[in-house]
DNA sequence: ATTGTGAAGGTTTTT
DNA sequence: CCTTCACAAT
């Protein structure tokens, strides 16, 4: 591999970067300026040209998805693939080096990841521990209060739990407490003990500092407070990073991004180079200036100038509909019309919220054009298969107690709550695991007869499932533990609606492991462990279904580093997009403006806008205005598809009154821009809402009403 | 102990 | 609209 073929196809601020030999680089790189391509070439530059070995390299991401496809294009470029460097997302890289140091971190060897459904179970469980009110106590935002904590960097007890608060302290403790207990490990506690174990082990982080002599960072943007606190310590005073990033594109500030690391990199690192993308090679000119148009409405942004060689191309097509069905319908049309012309890979359907995904999907499958949802309900968050996994886990620690209760309770086999939490009890005063507890209750002969025998044969199942698991195939391995759990008969016998599902979904498992390579950094787990380790970090998209030829349907947010030659942009109204969510805060609307520049910015060549009027929202129905983004739009730049055309922008007011309500107005509220309005009907106390257009304010009013919705 | 029913509640984006 | 939860009936 010679230097200028690494070089021959890039630019000349690609070129400086890809080569820089200084210190630290900041690459601020606009939407579609090839951000990804010289990442992939700054790392074949460093093995390749500067002999760097790959051990020394770290490069991280947000997404798996796009970890993959870094790793996959270096290959490529190299012609081989190089081992040893460590490429990942910053969940994985951290799962990784704790499951290197364990010991250091203060973990039992085979601690478990808990994935957000988990979290949430247990946090409601120890809200009622507490014996708290959960309205008092929503478990979501104490959920959200711990999580956001570690994004800070924030134990308990450095936690300040800021005004109104306060109170939530304590059961952050208690489930940190828990956590510990049970060997567990959150999303947020991986990057967090990462991140300490590094800091309070100086021999550690020394040889890590040591190895890591080039850092890259993907989507730096995004970072939040302990993954740029991460990055800072591994690159330490002799290290070098390399981070990419686009303030524009910065759509994760609701998950701790901070806006800021981008200008706060250039301070707190050493003698940073800055270098500008600024020519897209994506978009044609129409799409780029609407995008351009969008985004400078936001404010603080860094200067940069976006530009592209391309042709003007076609102009934006924004389309009106009636609801979402219209809407969907509309969509499937235009697909079809373009059937021959275009690859139905090269389309893609993007929405806000997943919610929208349905409608749109049952409109692809009546008319059977295939299509593949990304996101949303991932593989492996699907209770079946978290089942399945529950058995699988077992087979390699008979102590992971969150496995040890699932599997106990599905399918049903005679151990109900009541004797769960004897062993439960039992296991905590002894400070044993569930599996441990069961044996010696039953040794002591504590429980109720029945309880005990179905004890027993659950336990002995259990051995024996790890009996005949042993010196066998991962794939076979599946398959026995699969049969033993009895889960697909369980099912069958059910014969819900969903049944089939879930039994293919279980089968899946099997094929998943049958592609399943285990990555070669995992040299030291056993292929199962290798593979349970991946599949908490992964949505299991790349097993669900194969690539094929499909339409791709995804959020806004999934669809960030991808393009498409057509792109569909759904659902383009004011409360939906911009979310209602959103306009409580005031960087919230800023941010919804970087989305739809992100989902703008995805399209090579044609965008199709669209909006409804109406539109099915939690069981009835809203009426909706267009998205206030649209007329950041030129006009000139848009081919308006629908009758009437769009409507000049409604004036938002605020609410001051209820005149027009049809209704007696007992219950009010300020509700961002609309106004929650709770009416009085003497009918059957349904819940509906309705648009208040006649008063000339843009509400939204939610109330219990008898009335009818014309 | 398990299963079925109905009421209540929550509604964004993801590793 | 969908999911979750509590409670009653088996």
């Amino acid at each position: 591999m010679q230097a200028d073929q690494i070089l021959v196809q890039l630019n000349e601020q690609q070129r400086e970067a890809v080569t820089s030999s200084g210190s630290n680089v900041i690459v601020v790189a606009g939407a579609g300026s090839g951000k990804t391509r010289v990442l992939v070439h700054r790392i074949a530059w460093l093995i390749a040209v500067e002999q760097i070995p790959p051990q020394n390299i770290f490069a991280v991401t947000f997404t798996n998805k796009a970890a993959k496809e870094m790793s996959s294009r270096v290959s490529e470029i190299l012609g081989y693939e190089s081992k040893g460097m460590w490429i990942g997302t910053f969940h994985g890289i951290a799962h990784r080096f704790l499951r290197l140091h364990w010991s250091d971190a203060g973990l039992d060897q085979n601690f478990q990841i808990l994935d957000a459904d988990d979290q949430l179970r247990q946090i409601k469980k120890i809200i009622k521990e507490s014996s708290f009110d959960e309205s008092r106590y929503p478990p979501k935002e104490i959920t959200w209060f711990i999580n956001s904590q570690k994004d800070l960097g924030l134990r308990p007890d450095k936690s300040k739990g800021k005004k109104g608060f306060e109170h939530y302290l304590g059961l952050y403790a208690a489930y940190e407490k828990l956590c510990r207990q049970n060997n567990l490990v959150d999303f947020g506690e991986l990057l967090l003990r990462f991140y300490e174990t590094l800091k309070n082990n100086e021999p550690l982080l020394e040889h890590y500092q040591n190895r890591f002599e080039n850092i890259l960072v993907d989507e730096f943007q995004d970072t939040n407070e302990i993954q740029y606190q991460i990055i800072k310590l591994i690159t330490g005073s002799e290290g070098r990073a390399f981070i990419v990033g686009d303030d524009d594109q910065s759509i994760y500030r609701w998950r701790g991004a901070n806006p800021d690391s981008m200008p706060r990199f250039r301070n707190d690192f050493l003698e940073p180079r800055s270098i500008k993308l600024e020519q897209n090679y994506r978009s044609t000119k129409n799409i780029l200036n609407a995008a351009n148009s969008i985004i400078s409405n936001n404010n603080g942004r860094l200067e940069k100038n976006l530009w592209t060689d391309e042709e003007s191309g076609p102009l934006i097509k924004l389309h009106q509909n009636f609801d979402e069905y219209e809407e969907a319908s509309n969509i499937i049309e235009t697909i079809e019309s373009k059937s021959g012309k275009l690859k139905l890979s090269d389309i893609a359907i993007l929405y806000r919220s997943n919610a929208q995904s349905r409608v749109i999907e049952e409109a692809l499958i009546r008319r059977a054009i295939p299509y593949r949802v990304y996101g949303g309900f991932r593989f492996f968050d699907r209770a079946e298969v978290k089942d399945a996994l529950a058995y699988l886990r077992l087979t390699q620690n008979v102590a992971d107690d969150i496995a040890f209760e699932r599997a106990c309770s599905v399918p049903p086999k005679g151990i109900g709550a009541q004797t769960m939490n004897k062993i439960k009890n039992y296991a905590r005063d002894e400070g044993l695991c569930l599996y441990a507890a069961s044996d010696q209750l039953i040794q002591s002969k504590t429980l109720a007869n029945r309880a005990t025998k179905s004890l027993v044969a659950f336990l002995e199942t259990l051995n024996e499932t790890k009996n005949l698991v042993s010196n066998q195939t991962l794939e076979k391995q599946f398959e026995i533990v699969i049969e033993q759990s009895k889960l697909i008969p369980y099912l069958k016998e059910k014969k819900t609606e969903q049944s089939a599902t879930k039994i293919d979904n279980i089968l899946e498992l099997i094929n998943a492991a049958h592609g399943f390579r285990q990555p070669f950094e995992d040299d030291d787990l056993s292929p199962m462990q290798s593979f349970l380790a991946h599949a908490a970090l992964e949505s299991g998209e790349n097993q669900a279904s194969e690539w094929q030829e499909s339409v791709q349907l995804m959020t806004m947010h999934s669809a960030k580093g991808l393009e498409f030659p057509l792109v569909f942009i759904a659902g383009m109204e004011d409360g939906l997009f911009p979310h209602t969510r959103s306009q409580l805060d005031p960087g919230g609307l800023e941010e919804e403006r970087r989305l739809c520049y992100v989902a703008v910015t995805r399209s090579m060549r044609e965008l199709y806008i669209s909006y409804s009027s109406q539109r099915m929202l939690h069981g009835s129905m809203i009426s909706s205005q267009p998205s206030r983004f649209l007329y950041e739009i030129p006009n000139e730049l848009i081919d308006d598809l629908s009758t009437e055309g769009l409507k000049p922008m409604p004036k938002r007011q605020r609410a001051n009154g209820g005149d027009g309500l049809l209704g007696k107005l007992v219950e009010h509220s300020s509700f961002g821009e609309g106004v929650v309005i709770a009416v009085e009907g003497d009918g059957d106390n349904k819940r509906v809402q309705v648009n208040f257009q006649s008063a000339g304010l843009k509400w939204l009013v939610l109330g219990y009403a008898n009335l009818k919705i014309m």
